[in-house]
DNA sequence: CTGAAAGCGCTTACAG
DNA sequence: CTGAAAGCGCTTACAG
């Protein structure tokens, strides 16, 4: 194996200190032109390039961001969940745009991640992403606090939560989507999903759905169902639903994947989608296209969401003061709602 | 913000030479039990982390992988192909339990990647991962070849390349859906799909296809079609194919997202699937199953990907001599081949 | 504009 | 079993 060049061979060719190939390389100023060229054009000869260990040791910074993903404790192992996914191309092209590299990492709620990356210094700011029991979640996010971690996250946004937090405006998202189907007659509700504080997104939701029919004066009928986010447990909770409940005709749920696995049971029971019953979901994830009948949704711009969880994560490490930003969605209607 | 620990502060505290402390703290049989205990608590009390830079400085490693996606270059900034976002969970996850930590990061082709990652000892290997034009690529490959970077690519199996490869059967694959369309009577085919070396992986699925027609004795009325990897490159293609050739009834596809392409372009042209033209892709992307009609594919292990990767790689790191590896792939059989 | 020197926080021979 | 010391490869005051 060659021997790694360091700034001191660079030196050394180029018949200056090593300080000035330092300075030289990091297009400072202070060197001459000449001299800047010359160590540049050799350092590119030798392949040389900064030992990044050494120049964040130095630096004391790591110029890379840890990007935390928790995952529903039923997912299996090669599941990653859809919306999320979709997130990551634009947190990863943002990142490497400032010019901070992107370490990424599963994490279970129990882990001891909360001290493990910025302490290290292996990174100098998080980004959390996923579902989970906020509960335990915000245990976790005070001991972030309380050490002075950089971390943002993405989910619901409440004012006494520790930390900085990206999230879209469910309790709207939720709303237009209920109204969305009141218009087209809809009259007997049910939600699945969970709606309680231990799943604060899922919960504005239910609100924003909840609200849209008490103003509609159909809140008393109305009716929910506990899922967590997969297809299994849509599936098997619209059975349980449909039992209690045989007369709904429409269905909120609180994610795409739910709403995935709603239109299979129905389809097993033979239940007409919109005809009987019109399933509405939440996150356009890739499949709400391909389902049968495809899937109205809300939509959450995961684009900008990676871009503004990113920005907000830097402006923090900066020292800026960084507030919680509320997301715009847009209701994307297509079959299952029977617009 | 509150100053980070070091190990003198421990030493300090522990009232022994921060030697002992970096001995206790990476568990040193050298080291008495009790100091070792001590030391330990006193560090978990003062929530004291090992400096990353200044280890991995020390040790000349840095304990991370990195892992280059490379993207067609026509997908839109948001869209990663959904079978590389797949094996993303399980490298991940891989890296994470043989300790090492993962950076990610999207390259163009045409960037400097090549001497990024090792030669500024932010990462120990690399994992190649994704499409593109194999004459440029290759380049690539060699140079990081003559640095002595250590990597592995996911990729179509090939002697005479750089570096090691693991990669699945594109051209078992290719041959068993071939095959299995030829059981149920099909007897005009069409590939759509680059087939030729700047695609290899497509290339082989396509010789794959061509051997199944050959020994079945159909070959001559075979057509081929070029089409990248994309939905509306398959969607595009479809409409020249069936200009070109109105009497064909079966579609091989290189990929999943073409097929979804080609199902939508069959389908607008009042087209029915599988009745008049049976369809099949490559892949098992999640929408395939979702797709209308659900389509046959064929699965590769993407768990089992992602983990021979890292697996090989770091065998690579350790000095340990590297085989190509050849992954078996599966059939499977859903609607769209009319079976 | 340039150089000599200190120091970032570790790990690990070396000596005891 | 423990400590004093060197050194990983940089960056950056300090002096000129």
């Amino acid at each position: 194996m060659k021997e790694k060049a360091t700034s001191f061979d660079i030196a050394h060719h180029a018949g200056v200190s090593q300080s000035t190939v330092s300075r030289a390389l990091r297009n400072s100023p202070l060197v001459n032109k000449e001299t800047r060229e010359k160590v540049q054009a050799i350092a590119r000869e030798l392949n040389y390039k900064v030992d990044k260990n050494a120049s964040n040791l130095r630096r004391q910074h790591s110029k890379t961001l840890a990007l935390l993903l928790f995952e529903d404790p039923t997912s299996d192992n090669s599941l990653i969940n859809p919306f999320f996914l979709s997130m990551l191309g634009s947190i990863t092209r943002a990142s490497a745009n400032a010019g901070y590299d992107l370490l990424i990492s599963f994490q279970n709620l129990s882990d001891d991640w909360h001290a493990e990356y910025e302490d290290s210094n292996k990174a100098d700011g998080i980004i959390l992403l996923g579902y989970g029991d906020y509960t335990e979640y915000c245990t976790k996010l005070t001991q972030l606090e309380a050490q002075n971690t950089h971390f943002v996250r993405w989910g619901a946004l409440d004012d006494e939560h520790p930390g900085v937090s990206i999230g879209c405006d469910n309790f709207q998202g939720g709303f237009d989507v209920t109204q969305h189907l009141l218009d087209l007659g809809r009259k007997q509700f049910a939600f699945i999903g969970g709606a309680d504080s231990r799943a604060p997104e899922f919960f504005a939701r239910y609100q924003g759905y909840y609200k849209a029919l008490t103003l509609a004066d159909v809140a008393q009928c109305a009716v929910q169902q506990d899922a967590i986010s997969t297809e299994d447990s849509g599936y098997s909770a619209t059975l349980s639903l449909l039992k209690r409940h045989p007369d709904i005709d429409a269905i909120v749920c609180a994610s795409d994947l739910i709403a995935i696995g709603v239109l299979r049971a129905l389809r097993d029971s033979n239940i007409s989608i919109p005809q009987q019953i019109a399933v509405v979901g939440f996150d356009n994830v890739p499949v709400a296209s391909f389902a049968t009948p495809s899937l109205t949704t809300v939509k959450q711009d995961t684009i900008l969401a990676g871009e503004i969880l990113v920005d907000s994560l830097l402006r923090l490490i900066a020292g800026e003061e960084v507030e919680h930003y509320l997301m715009h969605v847009d209701l994307v209607i297509r079959q299952s709602s029977g617009a």
